[in-house]
DNA sequence: CTCGTAATGCAAAAGATTCCCATCTCTCTT
DNA sequence: AAGAGAGATGGGAATCTTTTGCATTACGAG
């Protein structure tokens, strides 16, 4: 039960916060916009104020259940966190994000936080290319 | 000659885009906001309108001669491209921003894009830590 | 069930970036 | 060197994303 989760980050379970746990945890695509939530919840009927949307995504994410993307699309995006780390591919013609996970890069990365005196907390890889998707508008 | 670069952009050398490159060239800093380059050069003496910075900036992105970076600070900052590749470590802190470039990574980047059916136009990675510099303000 | 605190919704504010358009300036041509 | 035309500039308005202030409402401890 989502309760559970919200209760455990230290958040009052509040009708706002379930719904928009639910809808990440039903979402496809998973990555999705302040904006696209709040849209989300209206066609559900969810009268949620777009404030309490941005709100409770940060909330959610300084609680660990969701993480934020700053793509290259002029606003952020929210992912839910199922636990396991993973970086993005986005495709720059037609928007689509592929998720992976690459443990050599991973650790490169820490060696190289440490060669350079930091102390790594996060962060973010993203790959950005045209995927082949027949679907995809910059096929020729 | 600045003025060359600027005219193989396809661009009229004119006085902003001739200031603004210059400003690049000698900032440090090497990222810097368009707001910093708006302040920079109002403190220069240079009239120049924040709606250029971000025309020119553009622009020089569009060229090749800046790479624009989507840290995780609200707005864009830009830096010289010189003609290297590299990718960044920030200090969440600080704000300080080193720079680094790993064969390994790179390598395995375009094999990770290549495995998901994608042909890699560009990459970001930027890890995110604490420097242990004395002069940040996170030590105690 | 009642109360106090925390959460919500709305509207206004703030910050970043883009757009509009009248005016100015390169650059190419004579 | 002067003129014309395309392109560039500046400043403010507009737009977009995100945050904030505040009066009202809803959790949840007792």
């Amino acid at each position: 039960m989502d309760n559970q989760e919200i209760r455990k980050a230290g958040l009052k379970v509040t009708l706002p916060r379930v719904k928009i746990l639910e809808l990440l945890e039903a979402s496809v695509p998973r990555h999705v916009s302040a904006e696209d939530v709040y849209k989300m919840l209206l066609e559900k009927g969810e009268e949620i104020g777009l404030a309490t949307v941005y709100r409770v995504l940060t909330q959610f994410e300084a609680a660990g259940l969701v993480t934020r993307h700053n793509f290259e699309e002029g606003h952020a995006v929210f992912e839910l966190d199922r636990g396991e780390h993973h970086d993005h591919i986005v495709c720059v013609l037609c928007g689509k994000v592929e998720e992976f996970m690459d443990a050599t890069i991973e650790e490169r990365q820490k060696e190289i936080a440490a060669e350079h005196g930091f102390e790594m907390e996060d962060h973010s890889l993203i790959i950005y290319g045209r995927c082949n998707k027949p679907s995809c508008p910059g096929r020729e």
